[in-house]
DNA sequence: CAGTGAGCGAGCTTCCGCTTGACTT
C-alpha cells in the first residue's frame, strides 16, 4: 500500500516531480486525456440534454488499467492535471474511471516544478471545480456537433471524405483569401533612384553615403531625364538629425514563436519543431513544450540573471516578467525555457543542439538590456531640383541583449540595411559616384508558410498550442491545401546609371512570384471554402471561436449554463444544417469557359470525381463529353479558355525511338513519357511536354537506364539487390525489404537473400 | 506510381484538445 498517488498528464513531469516529494509518495502520468466522446456515431443525446457519451478508447486502456491498479493500492490520491479547462476535465474523469469520491478527491495545481511549489500545492489541496469542466464539456460538444454535422453535408454536397470544423475550416479560409488577393493582385512597376555619394571625390576608403530620392517615378524615360539633371548637379549636405532609440528583446518562447522562430532560423517545419522539442523535454533538457505562457518562474529569473552576470557583467543584465498577450491563452505552463540555464550547449542530435540553443538564447535575451541605437539621417539637396536625397544609418551605442540574440521577421527585406554612415557637416560638398535608376516591382501579399499561419491562428485565437501542428496536417491531408516550392516567372529589371557623366541602360532578372515552402490552396480546398462561406458563416468567421470562449468563460465562472448555452447555439445551427441539404444543390466548381473554336461545343471546368477536369461538350447534347484533369497549378478559378483547350493536346504521340513509339502526356506526378510501357518523369522546370523534342526524349529514356542499371547491384533472377536513397535493399516481387543492419550487401548470395526475404514476411506475419 | 469522368449503391469518411509511442519508409 502506498501512502500517496500523485496523477499528473506528461510521464516526463511524473519523473520529476517524484524526485522532489519523497518516498511517501507515488508519481503516475494519465497520458493527457484517458476518455473521449464515442467514436462512432455523435457521442451526445442531443434530447437529453446533451449528455454526452463517454468512452475510454482502445489505446488507452492499458494506461487506464495501470491508474486503476495504482489508485486502489494507494491511501490518498492526488490529480494533478494542469490548471486549465482541459486539466480540469481531464481530473473530473479520473475520478469518475477510478471511482473517487469527487467531494474528498484532492485536486492540486503547480506551475513550476520546485520543492517549494510542490509542497505548497500540497498543502492546498482543492475539489474538482465542476464549472471548469462544465466548461470543457460546452468546448468539447460543440465541437463534435460542427465537425460531425456539417461534414455529412459536405460528403453529400461536395465530395466524400471532406470535413469541417471550427479550426481547420478557419486555417482553410486565411489561405484561400490571401490567394484570391494575389490573385487579384496587379503588379505596379516604378523606378527607385539610389545615389551613393562621397565627401572626398579622390578618396578610395570606403566612407560612402547611400541615399534614396525622396522621388519615385512610374515612367522610364522620367527616370533617365533625371538621372541627365542629376549629373549636372552640385549636391550638398542638407540636413542631419541624429536621434537616439531603444530595442527591446522579444519575450521568451511559447510554442507558436518556437515554431515561428524555429522556420525562419532553422528552416524546420512546423511538426519537426514539435518532435525535436519533445525529444528535449523528455530528456529533461527543456520546459514544457505546449505552453500558450511567456511567464518565466522567480527560479528561471534568478537562474538568467546569473548566468548573464558571469557572462556578460552587470550592465547587460535587467530581469523582465512578460505578459501573456495571446487571446484565450490559459497559462498552464510556464514559457518554453532551458531547464537548466546554465548549460549554454547540450549533447544530442544536431537538430537537439540547434533547437536548444535557440530557446537557451531567446530565453537568456529576454533577460538582458535594452540595446541602444543612434539613427543617424542625412538629407542632401540638389541645386538644381528640388528631389531631396536621403540617407539612414544606425549605429550601435550599447548592445544588450543584441549581443546574443535578434527575432528574426517573416520577410526580411536586404534593403533596409543599416550602414554606419560617416561623419558630415551641413553644407558639405558631395560627390556622387553613381547614381541609379532601379525598376522595382510592387509585390503582392505574400502567402502563408505554417509558421505564419500559426502565428495568425493565434492572433485570432483559434486552436491551442497542442493543435497547431496537426491542424497543419489535417488541412494538407484532407487536399485542401499544398506546401509546395514554385520557381516563379523571369522579369526584366531595368537599370538606368549614371556614372563619370554618361549614363547607360542595364538589365537583371528577377523570379517573380518564386516560393519556397508556402501553403496554396487546392481547388477542392476553395470550393469547399465557398460552400462554407455560403452556408456556415457563422462557424468560419474569424470571431466564431472569440465569441464562443467567452461563453466558455462564463459557464467556467458559473454564471452560465452548459447546456442552456448548447442548445441555443444548437437550435439555429441545426436548422442551418437540416436546410442546406434539403434546398442546396450540389457544389462543383463549374465554370463554362465559352465555346470550342472549331465545333463549337461547350467548354467547361469543375471538380470532377478524380479532381478537377475540363470538359469539351455536354452530356444533354449528342456524343460522349471529351476529359482532360488540369494541370498542378491551374486552378478552376483562373484557367482560361485556351489554357483548358491546350490540355487536350496530351497525351500526344511524340515519334519512333529504336522502333518503338514514345507518347507524351501528363499524369497523376506530372509530365511523362511513356515508351514500351515504361514510364519516365520529364524534369521538372525544364521540360514541357508540348514542345519537348523526340531527341530530348529519347535522352530522357536513354538515361533512366542508365540509371537503372546502375541501381543494380546484384541480379539473382526474380530478386534483384538494389542500392537505394538509403543504401542496398531487397526487391521481389515489386516489393522491397530491408536489410538487417550489420550486413555486408556485397557479399550475400542469392541463398542469404531469401532467407532475409522470409524472415521479413514471417515478422510482418506476427505484426497483422 | 501515372491512363480514369455510365450509373447504382453498401459502407465508409468527420471534430478539437490532452498526451506519447508504435508503426513503416
Amino acid at each position: 500500500m502506498t501512502e500517496n498517488l500523485v496523477i499528473v498528464e506528461s510521464p516526463a513531469k511524473a519523473k520529476t516531480i517524484e524526485k522532489y516529494l519523497g518516498k511517501d509518495f507515488r508519481v503516475v502520468s494519465s497520458f493527457g486525456h484517458i476518455r473521449d466522446l464515442a467514436k462512432k456515431n455523435l457521442g451526445i443525446d442531443i434530447k437529453n440534454n446533451f449528455s454526452p457519451e463517454y468512452e475510454i478508447p482502445k489505446e488507452k486502456a492499458k494506461v487506464v488499467a495501470e491508474l486503476r491498479k495504482a489508485a486502489a493500492e494507494s491511501k490518498n490520491v492526488w490529480i494533478a492535471s494542469d490548471e486549465d479547462r482541459e486539466g480540469e476535465a481531464i481530473a473530473w474523469h479520473l475520478v469518475s474511471v477510478l471511482k473517487l469520491n469527487l467531494p474528498t478527491t484532492k485536486r492540486i495545481v503547480f506551475h513550476e516544478i520546485t520543492k517549494d511549489a510542490l509542497e505548497k500545492a500540497i498543502l492546498n489541496p482543492r475539489q474538482v471545480d465542476m464549472n471548469l469542466v462544465n466548461s470543457q464539456q460546452a468546448r468539447r460538444i460543440l465541437d463534435r456537433i460542427v465537425g460531425f454535422e456539417i461534414s455529412p453535408v459536405l460528403w453529400k454536397k461536395v465530395q466524400p471524405a471532406l470535413s469541417a470544423g471550427r479550426v481547420q475550416s478557419v486555417a482553410v479560409r486565411l489561405i484561400v483569401e490571401r490567394e484570391r488577393e494575389i490573385i487579384a493582385f496587379k503588379p505596379e512597376s516604378s523606378f527607385r533612384i539610389n545615389g551613393i555619394f562621397r565627401t572626398d571625390p579622390d578618396s578610395t576608403e570606403n566612407n560612402l553615403i547611400r541615399a534614396e530620392a525622396g522621388k519615385r517615378f512610374s515612367d522610364e524615360n522620367d527616370a533617365a531625364r533625371f538621372l541627365e539633371v542629376c549629373s549636372s548637379s552640385e549636391f550638398r549636405v542638407a540636413g542631419i538629425s541624429v536621434k537616439p532609440g531603444t530595442r527591446s528583446p522579444a519575450p521568451p518562447f511559447t510554442t507558436s514563436t518556437l515554431q515561428q522562430e524555429a522556420y525562419r532560423k532553422l528552416g524546420f517545419s512546423v511538426s519537426q519543431t514539435m518532435t525535436v522539442a519533445q525529444k528535449l523535454y523528455e530528456a529533461g533538457k527543456i520546459t514544457y513544450m505546449r505552453t500558450d505562457s511567456t511567464n518565466l518562474s522567480k527560479l528561471a529569473l534568478a537562474k538568467s540573471r546569473e548566468v548573464i552576470l558571469s557572462e556578460f557583467g552587470e550592465k547587460y543584465s535587467r530581469t523582465r516578467q512578460f505578459k501573456t498577450k495571446s487571446k484565450g491563452a490559459q497559462e498552464a505552463h510556464e514559457a518554453i525555457r532551458p531547464a537548466y540555464l546554465n548549460s549554454l550547449t547540450i549533447t544530442g542530435s544536431q537538430n537537439e543542439k540547434k533547437l536548444y540553443e535557440l530557446i537557451w538564447k531567446r530565453t537568456i535575451a529576454s533577460q538582458m538590456a535594452d540595446a541602444e541605437v543612434e539613427r543617424t539621417t542625412i538629407s542632401i539637396a540638389m541645386n538644381n531640383s528640388p528631389v531631396i536625397f536621403s540617407a539612414a544609418g544606425e549605429v550601435i551605442k550599447f548592445d544588450g541583449f543584441l549581443k546574443v540574440y535578434t527575432e528574426s521577421t517573416d520577410y526580411e527585406n536586404g534593403d533596409e540595411e543599416k550602414y554606419i554612415l560617416p561623419s558630415v557637416k551641413k553644407g558639405m560638398l558631395l560627390h556622387y559616384v553613381t547614381i541609379s535608376a532601379f525598376q522595382k516591382y510592387t509585390t503582392p501579399p505574400p502567402r502563408y508558410t505554417e509558421a505564419s499561419l500559426v502565428k495568425k491562428l493565434e492572433e485570432l485565437g483559434i486552436g491551442r498550442p497542442s493543435t497547431y501542428a496537426p491542424t497543419i496536417s489535417t488541412i494538407q491531408n484532407r487536399g485542401y491545401v499544398l506546401k509546395e516550392d514554385r520557381p516563379g516567372e523571369k522579369r526584366q529589371l531595368k537599370i538606368i546609371t549614371l556614372s563619370k557623366g554618361t549614363i547607360s541602360t542595364s538589365s537583371k532578372t528577377e523570379a517573380a512570384g518564386k516560393e519556397k515552402a508556402k501553403l496554396f490552396p487546392q481547388d477542392i480546398g476553395m470550393i469547399v471554402n465557398d460552400f462554407l462561406l455560403e452556408n456556415f458563416s457563422e462557424i468560419v468567421d474569424y470571431n466564431f471561436t472569440a465569441e464562443v470562449e467567452e461563453q466558455f468563460d462564463e459557464i467556467a465562472e458559473g454564471r452560465l449554463k452548459w447546456t442552456g448555452m448548447l442548445d441555443k447555439f444548437y437550435s439555429a445551427f441545426h436548422k442551418t444544417v437540416t436546410d442546406t441539404l434539403e434546398k442546396k444543390n450540389r457544389k462543383t466548381g463549374i465554370r463554362i469557359l465559352g465555346v470550342h473554336p472549331e465545333t463549337g461545343e461547350q467548354v467547361s471546368v469543375k471538380m470532377g470525381r478524380f479532381g478537377p477536369v475540363a470538359q469539351i461538350g455536354d452530356s444533354a447534347q449528342e456524343g460522349k463529353p471529351r476529359f482532360a484533369s488540369l494541370n498542378r497549378n491551374q486552378l478552376l478559378e483562373t484557367i482560361t479558355l485556351p489554357e483548358a483547350l491546350n490540355l487536350f493536346r496530351l497525351p500526344r504521340s511524340l515519334g519512333i525511338y529504336e522502333g518503338d513509339e514514345m507518347v507524351v502526356g501528363t499524369g497523376k506526378f506530372g509530365p511523362y513519357v511513356r515508351y514500351r510501357n515504361k514510364f519516365y518523369s520529364l524534369k521538372k522546370g525544364v521540360d514541357d511536354p508540348y514542345s519537348v523534342t523526340v531527341e530530348r526524349a529519347a535522352a530522357i529514356i536513354k538515361e533512366k537506364g542508365e540509371n537503372d542499371k546502375k541501381k543494380v547491384m546484384k541480379d539473382f533472377g526474380e530478386i534483384l539487390l538494389l542500392n537505394g536513397r538509403y543504401g542496398p535493399y531487397l526487391s521481389k516481387d515489386k516489393k522491397n525489404y530491408r536489410l538487417p543492419k550489420g550486413i555486408q550487401a556485397d557479399k550475400l548470395t542469392k541463398e542469404d537473400c531469401i532467407g532475409i526475404i522470409n524472415e521479413s514476411e514471417k515478422t510482418k506475419k506476427r505484426t497483422d
